[in-house]
DNA sequence: CGTCCTGGTAGTATTACCAGGACGGTGCCATACT
């Protein structure tokens, strides 16, 4: 593009966001996301909460050539967003189809979105399951398909909320208009099955600073429960409010809270299990500074927009360093000093590791195999399939999931799932159970990076950013390892080696677990996300002159 | 994988112990029933 073409294209953002949003001001990331989408790149954005990720479609949206579609994991969160679009004379109508409605609503919301009125359309990925959805959307023709919190793609889809691995088909069968994902922590190899799962096709990606200087870090081991839930106590209670203590089950949520309240404070517990406008009024009341401590599982979190949170604790070792980094990143918004302290014990990856799903067994992956080739001659949508085998939306779409990714189905543009040929449903099976035992293992590998972040002698920062694909140079001096380090250590550090033979990015091939990629390099020690063995730490030291155990992988041309 | 609860047994104390089993997190949607 030529230089006036950029400028143009930067003007006519800056007007729209100051015309019909009244903003003044795009931050460079900003500013750069809106102009890939606007020359119809596909985009991937990761930028914190609170940066202004929305306007990345807004702006765009009204400049655009056709409606928006964004697709949104929360009934509550895509309120919120239509509550936040402005509603003066050049204000683009926002509209959500979902099952809070009725049958006359969600009829109003789609005759909205048809005749114009209404440029923005909010959906569940699960509204995509439906072929009259699909239908009415490709009718439509979408300039834009956005995916909001886009990580529930990779931690989501798997398993809790299938329909997330179905975006892709769902967006070839509207017109594969551009895509633009948006989340505020993924790690590189997240980012990676963000773009792979979503179908990008060579995505601009746009990635802000994860790092949040202001939030000190610490952890903290324990050998007794009991220890541990006196010392969550304590802290909670010590520390300026208003706060966040993340438990892992709901009894605990309660417990805390009472624990709490029986010292004075405003203290609540928040879960899934409780009624919807119990949530509702938990929720309002935090936001409203109402109350000093929400004490919950991971329920609580998506769509709290508060600068004055000053501490996060963990009472339990989170299920992934993505999942940590989220729930920590909702303290210290505003930029002035808070804290996250993790309360761990030994014990605690037994639960995590339970949670990690199991795969579909193999008789159910061979049903549903079975099931697409007794359709091959007509072929059958989701719909047909789970009636034919009875299972529930959820196992159903799962296993095509995995039989898809294995290879061994297909789905066309009208939704109907096809086989390939020469695959009999035993071996399509087993290539799909394959492919789920892969997602196991990595996942429980995620389990142990947080318990290494919990255990690492070294800079908590470093360690996190490095997670995150961000070189950090110690020491922080806002965590408990670099001040412990002050104390004891006052020797200067040896210097760093010299360059790396293994840099972060390097592809490398190992005897046992294959291929995989260099995440980060912690002296001599580096961390590698191999393909299908997950997250392993290696010593450089023990692998030197052992080129039949680690090999650097060339870059294919 | 750990924790908590229940029920049985031991064995005579009104409680201690053990084995076995259930349970543990995230939300959409559709359906059945007031």
């Amino acid at each position: 593009m030529t230089d006036e073409g950029r400028t143009s294209t930067a003007q006519r953002l800056r007007r729209a966001a100051a015309e019909v949003f009244g903003w003044d001001r795009l931050t460079p990331e900003q500013e750069q996301a809106m102009a890939a989408v606007l020359d119809g790149h596909d985009t991937l954005v990761v930028m914190p909460t609170g940066s202004g990720k929305s306007a990345v479609y807004q702006v765009p949206g009204v400049l655009l050539d056709g409606p928006v579609v964004i697709v949104s994991p929360l009934i509550a969160l895509q309120r919120d967003q239509i509550a936040g679009l402005p509603d003066g004379a050049h204000a683009p109508g926002a509209v959500a189809v979902n099952s809070a409605l009725t049958a006359a609503g969600a009829e109003d919301a789609w005759t909205a979105f048809e005749r114009g009125e209404a440029r923005f359309l909010y959906l569940s990925p699960e509204q995509l399951a439906k072929d009259e959805t699909v239908e009415r959307l490709a009718a439509a023709r979408p300039a834009l398909f956005v995916v909001d919190e886009a990580q529930c793609v990779s931690s989501w889809g798997h398993d809790f909320r299938p329909d997330y691995l179905r975006l892709e088909q769902a967006v070839r069968r509207v017109g594969r208009p551009p895509l633009l994902a948006l989340t505020a922590t993924a790690a590189p190899p997240v980012r990676d099955e963000i773009a792979g799962r979503l179908g990008m096709r060579r995505p601009r990606r746009i990635v802000a600073s994860f790092d949040r200087p202001n939030i000190r870090l610490e952890a903290r081991r324990f050998l007794d429960e009991d220890e541990r839930r006196r010392a969550v106590v304590e802290r909670a209670a010590a520390e300026p409010k208003p706060g966040i203590v993340y438990a892992a089950t709901r009894k605990d949520t309660e417990e805390y809270a009472a624990e709490l309240a029986a010292l004075g404070l405003t203290a609540v517990a928040y879960h899934a299990g409780l009624r919807g406008a119990e949530r509702a009024r938990v929720h309002d009341a935090f936001l409203a500074g109402e109350t000093d401590v929400v004490v919950a599982t991971t329920a609580f979190g998506m769509g709290i927009d508060k600068e004055d949170v000053r501490f996060v604790l963990h009472a339990a070792l989170p299920g992934s360093l993505d999942a940590y980094y989220q729930e920590i990143g909702r303290c210290g918004r505003d930029g002035a000093p808070a804290l996250a302290v993790l309360h761990h014990r030994a014990e605690d990856t037994g639960m995590r590791r339970y949670f990690v799903t199991r795969a579909p067994d193999h008789d159910t992956l061979t049903e549903v195999a079975g099931a697409v080739q007794d359709h091959a001659d007509d072929p059958a949508g989701l719909d047909r399939l789970r009636r034919d085998t009875g299972l529930s939306h959820r196992r159903l779409t799962t296993a095509v999931n995995l039989l898809e990714e294995a290879g061994a189905v297909s789905t066309g543009s009208g939704g109907e799932v096809r086989p390939e040929p020469g695959t009999p449903p035993g071996a399509a099976a087993d290539r799909a159970g394959q492919a789920a035992e892969d997602h196991r293992r990595t996942d429980r590998t995620r389990v142990e990076m947080a318990r290494a972040y919990a255990e690492t002698t070294g800079c908590r920062r470093r360690f996190l950013l490095g997670y995150f694909g961000e070189p950090y140079e110690p020491p922080c001096g806002t965590c408990d390892r670099c001040e412990a380090r002050a104390d004891e250590d006052p020797a200067p550090r040896p210097a760093r080696p010299a360059a790396s033979a293994c840099p972060v990015g390097t592809r490398v091939r190992h005897a046992e677990w294959g291929e995989g990629t260099v995440l980060s390099e912690d002296g001599d020690r580096i961390t590698v996300l191999f393909d299908r063995a997950g997250y392993r730490t290696l010593s450089l030291a023990a692998l030197s002159g052992r080129e039949d155990l680690l090999v650097v992988v060339p870059p294919e041309e």
